[in-house]
DNA sequence: TTCCGACAGTGGGGTCGCAAT
DNA sequence: ATTGCGACCCCACTATCGGAA
């Protein structure tokens, strides 16, 4: 198959709407490429690349060279030179990596090359991504979809699922079996602004965990080998020393287990983010490191254990499966009440220990794979700041047009000026957005042609975030946390803005 | 006919490791 | 040594489509 097709294909499912109609294009296209090409083309149609990443990103494609007149390309080829490309990173050689890509896109037209960048840069903005796929696949290969999203599941790979589909039809999906040592898609949680708000979703009794401010981690253990992921299914086994021993130490055979790493403080109480983030994320001198911050692990689920597989299990009894196989001081912190008093005072304590929340599951719940299903609902406390937009920044996409991300800052009462605590797109209608690109360049004062635009410091608006960050990068050494907009405050005047001293007093350095 | 679940898009701050300057 | 870049941790929120109710 030529990469002209995938790339037509491409541009067709941006050009409709419709999810109907995207999965119709892509399920032409699956129907046409050969056995050996059909995942190459699934993971460029859903903006995947087979090798994951190859270390070229946008600043890497700036300058292409012309493109060609005539489309030559294969998929194999192009997987082929990903390949390579690949094979360069770490060696020293930019070079030869820049010529590697240079000779790709010589042989490509300009649609073709269009549509590398974007699927390079992970921008492919045809409105189809994982989700669309598994109904094209489905469509294609004439087997139920809920067929093809369980073995996508249990396998963790489109590609590879959309592969033997259409080789094999639905027999071979129901060939896919959790297997341990290979990361399934982690369960994920929708959120709720209240504990009352959460139990509407699970329905009581509930189960209440906290929520720790960590990292996600899915362990494998077959024998004496235990294999760590992340949410996003990366290994980092090599990471994470005290996982790998503590699991070491659980009196099973064969396990798959969800939870969290977290660096707490001789105290209990956890580090901020950053630290636990910095700790998992270092690769080198690892040994010294965990002396230093040591992390520790707290389980909550079990998907299997000891040749059983308890996905289909009701979350309560993957807990009695759980509480069985981990001590209780790996265990998160859990209560499970239909008295809704009782879990706000589980949750306000959760907070007082320096968590971030809690989670409130369904005791019913299985184990959804890669779902944000209303089984698993988070709530976190939300703080607001009132503060004033600096500046804006153009949109794009279907922002195009738009000042869309607003420089956000919190008056210095000492000068009279505002301190720069990071900026915010989220939160925002289509209305708001239009409101305030009128309203933002009535008050520029740099030129409205420049990506960033500077404004008079008069608008206030409300801000709501997560918490306060230590920041090496905005002047005041401080940033927000998730902050989006909660609306926009015309009864306020900047100098009624919250402070600096406001926002030191709430992140607590 | 209306409602709502699932998805995709639009970007945020921070850190590590590598290569080039 | 410093800087730029890619990759990956954490993520919130709105618009839209189309099946469910």
């Amino acid at each position: 198959m030529l990469l002209v097709e995938v790339a037509r294909t491409s541009e067709a499912v941006a050009g409709d709407s419709g999810r109907l109609s995207k999965v119709a294009h892509l399920a032409e296209a699956l129907g046409r490429a050969e056995p050996g090409e059909v995942a190459v083309a699934i993971a460029y149609l859903s903006g995947e690349l087979p090798q994951r990443q190859i270390g070229v990103g946008w600043r890497g494609l700036r300058e292409l060279p012309p493109p060609a007149a005539v489309p030559s390309l294969t998929l194999a080829h192009v997987d082929e030179v990903f390949d390579r490309i690949k094979a360069q990173s770490g060696t020293g050689s930019q070079a030869a990596r820049r010529g590697l890509v240079n000779g790709l896109f010589a042989a490509a037209t300009e649609p073709e090359q269009r549509f590398l960048v974007r699927l390079l840069t992970g921008e492919l903005r045809q409105g189809a991504l994982d989700g669309v796929m598994t109904d094209a696949i489905a469509r294609a290969a004439g087997v139920p979809a809920a067929e093809v999203r369980r073995a996508l599941m249990l396998r963790g790979s489109l590609p590879a699922v959309g592969a033997t589909a259409l080789a094999e039809g639905a027999e071979g999906l129901r060939g896919f079996r959790l297997e341990v040592g290979r990361p399934l898609q982690p369960m994920l949680a929708q959120s709720a602004d209240t504990v009352a708000a959460a139990l509407e979703k699970t329905g009581v009794p509930a189960a209440v965990e906290w929520k720790l401010d960590g990292v996600r981690v899915q362990v494998h253990r077959a024998g004496s080998e235990v294999t760590v992921f992340t949410r996003t299914l990366d290994e980092i086994t090599s990471r994470v020393p005290e996982l790998v021993e503590a699991v070491l130490a659980l009196p099973v055979t064969t396990a798959v287990l969800d939870g969290e790493v977290i660096a707490l403080r001789p105290d209990g109480r956890p580090e901020p983010f950053q630290v636990t983030a910095s700790r998992v994320g270092s690769r080198t001198d690892v040994a010294r490191l965990r002396e230093a911050t040591p992390l520790s692990v707290f389980f909550f689920d079990a998907l299997h254990l000891d040749g059983q597989d308890l996905l289909d299990l009701p979350y309560t009894a993957r807990q009695d499966a759980l509480a069985k196989a981990v001590p209780s001081g790996l265990l998160t912190p859990r209560v499970t009440t239909s008295d809704a008093g009782e879990v706000e005072e589980f949750f306000a304590a959760a907070v007082a220990r320096g968590h971030e929340g809690v989670l409130v599951k369904s005791p019913d719940a299985v184990y959804a794979a890669g779902r944000r299903g209303a089984g698993w609902v988070k709530v976190k406390p939300r703080h607001t700041l009132d503060l004033v937009v600096l500046a804006a920044e153009w949109g794009n996409g279907r922002r195009r047009g738009w000042l869309s991300n607003l420089h956000l800052g919190a008056l210095d009462p000492e000068t009279g000026g505002y301190v720069m605590l990071g900026k915010t797109f989220k939160g925002m209608t289509d209305k708001l957005l239009a409101w305030q690109t009128e309203r933002l360049l009535e008050l520029a004062t740099g030129p409205a042609d420049q990506y960033v635009v500077p404004v008079r410091p008069e608008l206030v608006v409300e801000i709501a975030f997560d918490g306060v960050q230590r920041s090496p990068r905005y002047p005041g050494g401080m940033a927000l946390r998730f902050a989006r907009v909660v609306r926009y405050r015309p009864d306020k005047r900047p100098q009624d803005a919250d402070t600096v001293q406001t926002v030191r007093d709430i992140a607590g350095f």
